[in-house]
This record gives C-alpha cells, sequence and structure tokens, in this order.
DNA sequence: CGCACCATTGACGTGGTTCAACCTTGGTGG
DNA sequence: CCACCAAGGTTGAACCACGTCAATGGTGCG
C-alpha cells in the first residue's frame, strides 16, 4: 500500500530529492518554464531548483493543502483531481514532462496532486521564484504563455466532457497519449500512464465503460493492447476519426 | 434576422463606437486588466482604449478568425463557444463585466464570441497593448492573475461537465447567475443573460432537459420564474445543495 | 504459490436524448 | 388596439447510451 505523503512544504521528508543535471543538460529545457531564459538566469536558477521524485500512486499534494513550491515536471506523469463532498471525482489536468505546477500568488492547492507514473519534479521555492518572475520580465511572459496554453487545454476537453460520445471520449485520450508519449515509428506504441479508473476519472465515465470502449476500439482493429498498459496503433488518423476530430489539431493536456 | 459581424478586424463597422467614461470613473475600474494601475499608467490607457456595443444575438469574433483586438467587457455578456464538424457545441466560458478577451501572443481566435445581452468591450489594439504589458510589469502579473483564476474556473466548470446530473448542471448555473448579476436583498432576482438554447450549450446538456429541471427546480419551490428570463430564489442555500456544493465556494465563470 | 489489485464481461435499470406536438411571449403591421 | 406570426420555450412518449451491480478473469508482486 503506497503511504500517503504530506505537502509540498515537507519536500525533503516526502520526496526523494536527487541530483540534477545541469540546467543546459535538462531534457525539459526548451519547453519549461525557462524556455527563453538566458546563461545568466539560467545559473540562478540552478541555484534554486531541488528534484524531487515520487512513486506512483503517491499523493503529492493534497486539495487545500499549503503549497511553499512551484516547479516543472521532468519526467513522468502526475494527474490534477478535483473532488465533490459525495466522493465523485474529476480530473482536471494530466501533468506530463514540461508542464508547470503552482501559482506565485496564491499559498492553496486547488486541486489534488497525485503522481500517475513515477514523476520526478524540478521545483522552486514559492517566494524565491516569485521574485525572480518580478525581475524578469520574460519569465513572466512565458509563464503567462504557458498558462494561457494551459486555459486553452482546458476548454478544449470542456468539449470531450460535454459532448462526446464514450467511444469518441476514449479515442480522444487515447490518440492524445499517442501523439504525446509514443516511440517514433509506425505503428505508434506507448505505455499508458494512466490506470483505467484514472482514464474514467479523466473521460467523466465509469472504469467499466472506459474498458468496454477500449474492447470496442481493439475489436473493430484501431488499436491494440498489449497486457494492462501497452496499446498501439497503425493508423492515427483513424483514431482521430473515432474521436470525432477530423484534422489531428485538437485537445491536449 | 441579426447578422453575422466579421472580426474585431473591422470593428468600426461591425460594432458601435461610444464615446466612453473616462477610465477612473468606469464601472469596471478595480476588477479588469487595469486594477493595479497608477493614474499615469491610466492616462496611457485612455489613449489607447475604444468602446464597442453589439446587440444581443450578434456574433463578435469567429473561431478561426484574425483577432485585432484584445479587450474587457464593461458591461453585458458574451458567450465563448467552441463546435465540433458535425454541429455539436460547448460554451466554454461566459464573459462577464471585467472579464478580459485575446491573448496578446496569438492573433487567431480559439472560439467563437456571441453577445449573449447587448454588450460593450474597452478594447486596445492588440500589439499596443502588448507593448504596455512588457513595459509594466504590474500590468502582465494582473493579465497573468486573472489568467490563472480563468483557468481555475474552467477547471472546476469540469466537475460541473463531468461528474453532475441535469438537475445539478442547471442549479449550479442558476446559483452561479443569482450570486453574479442578482440585485441584493430577499427573494434574491436576476435577469438570465442565456437562452434556453445557450443553457444548454454550456451545461452539456438538450434544450429539452434544461426545461424540464428548471421545471422540476420551481415546482420543487427552490426558485421562481417570471417569464423567459425572471428568477428568484428566496434561499440560495437550498439552491446551492441542489447544485451538490455544500459550501458556498465554487466554479464561478 | 497465492493473494491483492486491476481489468473485463454480462445482465439489467435509468437518466437524458430524440422526435414531435403544442404553448407563450413579445414584436409588427393592418 | 388587436390579430398575427415567428422565435423561444414547454411537455409527452419512446428509445438508448451509459451507469450500476455482480461475477469472473488476468497479472504481477511478496
Amino acid at each position: 500500500m503506497t503511504h500517503i505523503d504530506p505537502s509540498l512544504a515537507d519536500l525533503t521528508r516526502a520526496g526523494r530529492t536527487l541530483a540534477g543535471p545541469g540546467c543546459s543538460q535538462c531534457p525539459i529545457r526548451h519547453r519549461a518554464i525557462c524556455a527563453t531564459c538566458e546563461d545568466s538566469e539560467l545559473d540562478r536558477l540552478e541555484g534554486m531548483k531541488s528534484y524531487h521524485t515520487w512513486r506512483a500512486g503517491e499523493t503529492i499534494v493534497m486539495e487545500g493543502a499549503d503549497l511553499a513550491f512551484v516547479g516543472s515536471v521532468v519526467s513522468g506523469c502526475a494527474t490534477l483531481t478535483r473532488s465533490m463532498e459525495d466522493g465523485r471525482m474529476q480530473m482536471v489536468g494530466l501533468l506530463m514532462p514540461s508542464d508547470f505546477i503552482g501559482r506565485n500568488d496564491r499559498a492553496v492547492a486547488a486541486y489534488e496532486v497525485v503522481a500517475a507514473t513515477d514523476v520526478t519534479f524540478c521545483m522552486f521555492r514559492r517566494a524565491e521564484f516569485r521574485q525572480m518572475m518580478r525581475e524578469t520580465p520574460h519569465v513572466m511572459e512565458r509563464m503567462l504563455e504557458m498558462s494561457l496554453d494551459e486555459l486553452d487545454a482546458a476548454r478544449d476537453w470542456m468539449i470531450v466532457l460535454g459532448r462526446k460520445t464514450a467511444r469518441e471520449k476514449v479515442a480522444t485520450l487515447l490518440a492524445n497519449i499517442l501523439r504525446r508519449v509514443s516511440t517514433q515509428g509506425s505503428p505508434l506504441h506507448a505505455q499508458l500512464p494512466l490506470t483505467r479508473d484514472a482514464m474514467a476519472t479523466y473521460l467523466g465515465l465509469t472504469i467499466e465503460t472506459v474498458s468496454r470502449q477500449m474492447t470496442a476500439l481493439r475489436k473493430d482493429g484501431l488499436i491494440d493492447l498489449d497486457g494492462r498498459r501497452g496499446i498501439s496503433c497503425r493508423d492515427l488518423s483513424a483514431l482521430l476519426a473515432e474521436a470525432g476530430d477530423d484534422e489531428d489539431g485538437q485537445s491536449p493536456a
């Protein structure tokens, strides 16, 4: 049984700290919040940052908990979920490498953050990062750009939740994952970062419906399944057609 | 029949331009993008801005159209919707006074913007506003803060779309509207800014289901209806309980 | 090997959609 | 001032996609 870790305020206790690579070797160097930084600024970030890792299933931040850190996913995958008092849950975001978490003007988390796979974050103390952002306009501009991208992605997901059928929902999610984490080449192949349960929470469905739709997509020859997590797809555009998106330009996150 | 107006690039043709009040008398002065501006900055904005009004039902921006302006709602209400090729539509946001539209790093609209009621915007040319944001960090900071609030609101709405029942959805929307536009006093009273059709588009339901749920809420004594648009509510907390939110802190937008 | 945990499958019930008819409301012109 | 009409809204009946409940199957870890 995975234990529940308290909050980012207890990072040294909760997460395992790693000696990270220098920023210039960082895999997310050109996509994350630091994308537009110059060398001198990178040095400053280097001095502020620390790496922390959680195992799949561990809670990283609980809804409403204090949040002393902000930071980016370096590797792995985490989920953002919000829940109702009676226990119903909805995933509101999927954090993949380079995605940012935390806002520097609020100390309280609006969502629960859980490691979907083993996941490593590059983190900064909130106050310190906020100071840097104020002194470095293009970092703030980058932050704004990323936030607006997230907003677009969130709104795109509303179409999925509000208007798509179960089959379309599952196809949408699988296509998105394949585009973001698959090995290149044909057929596309990926390890799903989510359990069926997490997929259901993301799609506004039940686990049974997700399972049935995946079986149906497999029987219809649109995907192949390999164990619990493996998936491959020979014709992504066919899968996208099932998702209700004709063109390939749609909802990331 | 309302005619379709092309895009913000044609503002002088599409919208009716008004002589606006000075910024210091502006009704949204302390809530909009300009909330943190000093007098000198307000003067600069004053020189950049122009007011434009659309009638209820008019299209303000079409999905994918060029967007030469950014700006705030001063009065009235507009909807943001995204649609699928087969015609299914999902509203992804409701713009109320002080809400901002447009991002300064993209010239293309991701959503269709339609006037729900007669609506007036205070607008700035994109390039000009961008320049000001770069030279005025706390304006960018305000923009970031507002964007992150929008993101939180969008994610809260995902719970509504993904997990709530039709009755809860309708109760949620009505309670939100009552909180934002009702006259003070008991019973609360408001004019709905949306048609049943727009409500359905927002809630991921059909118009018939919205109508039935509103009738049901009325028969259960939770609300009173007055014509097509009028609504009043004697006990907002009872309505919020129907919405599935025990406490009153939930999803704006 | 065996026990959790996760996933699949089946049978059945139901909330919301669909299709269709009818009613209300407010604006317009005779 | 009233008759008419179009647009928006309501109501009803039948259907079906998805949820629910329950049993079974697979898989990987100790």
